[in-house]
DNA sequence: ATCCTGCATC
DNA sequence: GATGCAGGAT
């Protein structure tokens, strides 16, 4: 056994990367499918991926991606459309967007080779500070941190850090103070396991509401356990205000069952993503509708961050070219059939409405 | 720096 | 029904 080096590192945080790096080894997860490998092509298709979606969802789609894009030139050669239906299901599709476009820039600006440093990753599309590090640290064991919400979890609770994250300087501190808990210099080749062993211990052991601290390879050096109420960290203030808003859906179902689609612009609300004609009112709806009866589906809301979106869905009957006038951007449309829109990059209450609409089989029309 | 985003989870 | 996340846009 090592003692703890005397000087050098404060004595509030003792070994914190010896120990989640040993503890790492012999309960952490290292056999995940993107574990055990240094291709920074893999292990940044699972980071984005990992991004607000769970290991067990993943799972899922990892394979079938890399299957289907074994490598980054195969990625960036593909069209934007079959990367968003690989996607399809995943949700949060600015991230297989910007996805592709950090292939093509890999491809086009780096000969195919992911930049090897923290800050060159950093400035890619879809990477931001914490998984450029998570990267580095992956694969060119650079002695970079990470600090996405699990990790931020256990080292706010470690160091009882209690500032307010909505503040930037804190969030600068905290970052500064992650860095301070790295491996040392000469244990470098700890740094993926180091990353991992942080990584593990938020997703499994450090939990926001009920951590395990008796399991936790940090518990005795841990100042929010030694002050009996962990779950008090992180500290985040939120001001939070909500805005609602209205969307009539023009829903165009013709007697094969198929829908009338068309896929959004580039910029703004569900980019690239397809989608049935919108209005902001009923009236306007009503303008661009085909003759014929209409029937009103039952409204709901979906929920973004600062907003309320009340959608309003209207069933109306397919007519011939009717379609067309929906709307006048050039945004290109077609008919769809479920096992077609299935595969597509839906917003996720357009998929739940058209699964209910499936389901319901002729329901009326 | 500050605000904005789409969705899952609790 | 409220909150959080991790990145982008301005």
């Amino acid at each position: 056994m090592s003692a703890p080096a005397a000087g050098g590192r404060g004595a509030a945080a003792p070994d914190v990367a010896a120990r989640v790096v040993q503890w790492q080894a012999t309960h952490g997860r290292n056999h995940l499918p993107w574990q055990n490998t240094r291709d920074p092509y893999r292990v940044w298709l699972s980071e984005i991926m990992l991004q607000q979606t769970q290991v067990a969802t993943v799972l899922g789609y990892y394979q079938r991606f890399l299957d289907r894009f074994p490598d980054v030139q195969a990625l960036a050669a593909a069209p934007q459309d079959d990367v968003l239906a690989l996607w399809s299901g995943l949700g949060y599709y600015s991230r297989a967007r910007n996805l592709h476009r950090c292939a093509q820039i890999v491809v086009e600006q780096h000969g195919g080779q992911f930049p090897a440093s923290v800050q060159q990753l950093a400035a890619l599309p879809g990477i931001g500070r914490s998984t450029a590090g998570a990267i580095a640290a992956f694969c060119f064991g650079e002695r970079a941190p990470i600090l996405d919400a699990n990790v931020r979890r256990v080292l706010t609770r470690v160091l009882g850090f209690g500032d307010d994250l909505a503040q930037a300087a804190s969030e600068r501190a905290l970052w500064q103070r992650a860095e301070e808990l790295l491996p040392r210099e000469d244990l470098l080749q700890a740094m993926p396991r180091y990353t991992q062993g942080l990584m593990d211990l938020g997703a499994g052991i450090c939990l926001p509401r009920k951590p395990s601290c008796m399991l936790c390879p940090l518990q005795d050096v841990c100042v929010a356990r030694r002050e009996g109420e962990p779950e008090r960290y992180p500290v985040r203030t939120r001001k939070l205000k909500r805005s609602a808003g209205s969307w009539w859906l023009l829903l165009q179902r013709d007697a094969a069952g198929r829908v009338w689609l068309q896929r959004r612009p580039d910029a703004g609300i569900w980019a690239g993503l397809y989608c049935p004609p919108d209005f902001d009112s009923h009236q306007a709806l009503m303008d661009a509708a085909p003759a014929g009866p209409l029937q009103e589906l039952p409204a709901f809301v979906h929920v973004l961050t600062h907003r309320d979106l009340h959608l309003h869905p209207v069933l109306a009957p397919a007519q011939p070219g009717a379609a067309a006038q929906a709307q006048e951007d050039e945004s290109p449309g077609g008919w769809f059939a479920p096992a077609q829109w299935r595969a597509l990059g839906l917003p996720a209450p357009i998929r739940t409405l058209l699964e209910r609409l499936a389901q319901d089989g002729g329901l009326q029309n």
